[in-house]
DNA sequence: ACGCCGATGTCCT
DNA sequence: GGACATCGGCGTT
């Protein structure tokens, strides 16, 4: 197995600093990885495996280096790379990214948004690379596959910051979410709020 | 710059 | 019936 296979293996708030760099790589669009949530199925409240195996999370129970894809908020999609042993339902969100090739069809998809908007958000990355559903299980690190990542120029432990994940409500303190210092493609951070007051 | 809010389908309690 | 690993538009500072 490649080298990369044997460090997604690793514990998923080791893996996913790691990606930072790293491409993925459809067949017109490229994006290099700038931002990373950590999700662990076992003790993480937050993750969508935490209640156990599901119709929608099951690819996330499967072996490291597959993309576990989900639809959510009626419109979004958002992409994760699998990580851990198999049997063990952990993940990486790939939160933002950057355009390094392909950039006049992410202009395209994303309706003109300015280019360092392109892949800035979990849902915006997915729409710069017109993956959804379908995608879901898609191996990552097969050659012929249709979305694949690749080693990159990993940054140095310097240039990587952590804070809170974005959105969570449950261990909302947990600080999972990795980030390339002074990135401008990194999203900007939203915490959880709840919508709607218990107002009756 | 920031804050609020509606959109809209699926999953889970 | 509520929550949701979000986004874009519009209003206000």
């Amino acid at each position: 197995m490649s080298d990369l296979f044997d460090r997604l293996t690793g514990p998923v708030e080791q893996v996913a600093p790691s990606l930072l760099g790293c491409v993925l790589v459809t067949a017109d669009v490229r994006i290099r990885i700038t931002e990373v949530e950590a999700y662990d199925g076992e003790h993480d409240p937050a993750s969508h495996a935490w209640r156990g195996r599901t119709a929608r999370n099951a690819t996330m129970f499967g072996p490291a280096g597959h993309a576990y894809v989900y639809f959510t908020y009626g419109m979004h999609h958002c992409l994760n790379v699998v990580t851990g042993v198999e049997g063990v339902a952990s993940g990486t969100l790939v939160r933002a990214g950057e355009v390094v090739g392909g950039v006049e069809t992410a202009r395209v998809r994303r309706g003109g948004a300015p280019d360092r908007d392109l892949a800035r958000g979990p849902a915006r990355l997915c729409r710069a690379l017109a993956v959804d559903r379908s995608y879901d299980g898609t191996p990552l690190l097969l050659d012929d596959s249709p979305i694949r990542l690749e080693e990159g120029d990993t940054p140095g432990p310097e240039m990587i910051l952590s804070g809170p994940r974005v959105g969570v409500s449950r261990e909302a303190e947990r600080p999972w979410r990795f980030w390339i210092a002074g990135d401008p493609t990194v999203s900007a951070y939203r915490p959880a709020v709840r919508r709607r007051p218990a107002t009756r």
